[in-house]
DNA sequence: AGTATGATTGCCT
DNA sequence: GGCAATCATACTG
């Protein structure tokens, strides 16, 4: 059975992917933050058309987007909707599992809850450049596996972080009451 | 060819 | 809370 489904919207697809655990060599954690952008949202880097740095945006689901971030970090993204859709999903956030003492050494920090709490630190931690951009997921050195279906995922949502257009939309998802979020979300609103 | 701008992080006051 | 680091991309002239 296919874990994921990356043909979906892209915030289709942040949704489902909370829960399930993201290795690269092996090393890596449970998503428990995730973003949504497509071509329609000025936020995005797809908002503007097809660009040589965008490009894998562009191209098959469930493939990767890897680009560079103010010059020092590299954000990961996963494909989504049919070739030609340029929507994604940006991982945020990850509940570090397997590979610790790599994702230590990497980072140069041994605090766990700040080994991929964030999209750079996501990055840095599971060894992401430049090479693995348009690669494949569902081959090494990437491997997906499904959440535990036992454990009752339970989703938040609310604003993106670090965007200056379409701020009120409501694409960052999390899982809730994890605290290996890059930032809390919101208190639930009250009624 | 020159400039403005980040889907960020970490260190400083 | 403020800001520097650091550079590829996109845009302007």
């Amino acid at each position: 059975m296919t874990l994921i489904d990356f043909s979906a919207p892209a915030h289709e697809v942040a949704r489902q992917l909370i829960g399930a655990t993201l290795l690269v060599d092996g090393v890596g954690g449970r998503i428990v933050e995730t973003e949504a952008y497509d071509q329609s949202d000025p936020a995005s880097h797809t908002f503007g058309g097809q660009t040589p740095r965008n490009g894998a945006m562009f191209g098959p689901p469930g493939h990767a987007y890897v680009y560079r971030s103010y010059g020092l970090h590299w954000c990961f993204n996963t494909v989504c909707r049919e070739a030609g859709h340029g929507a994604g999903v940006l991982l945020r956030a990850l509940e570090p599992t397997h590979g610790i003492a790599t994702m230590r050494a990497r980072r140069g920090l041994q605090e766990l809850r700040l080994l991929c709490a964030g999209p750079g630190r996501l990055a840095q931690a599971l060894g992401i450049d430049a090479r693995l951009n348009a690669q494949p997921l569902a081959l090494p050195p990437f491997e997906l596996l499904a959440p535990d279906a036992a454990a009752g995922v339970e989703i938040v949502l609310g604003p993106r972080i670090g965007i200056s257009k379409a701020m009120d939309v409501p694409w960052r998802f999390g899982l809730k009451g994890s605290r290996y979020l890059s930032r809390a979300f919101a208190a639930a609103p009250r009624s």
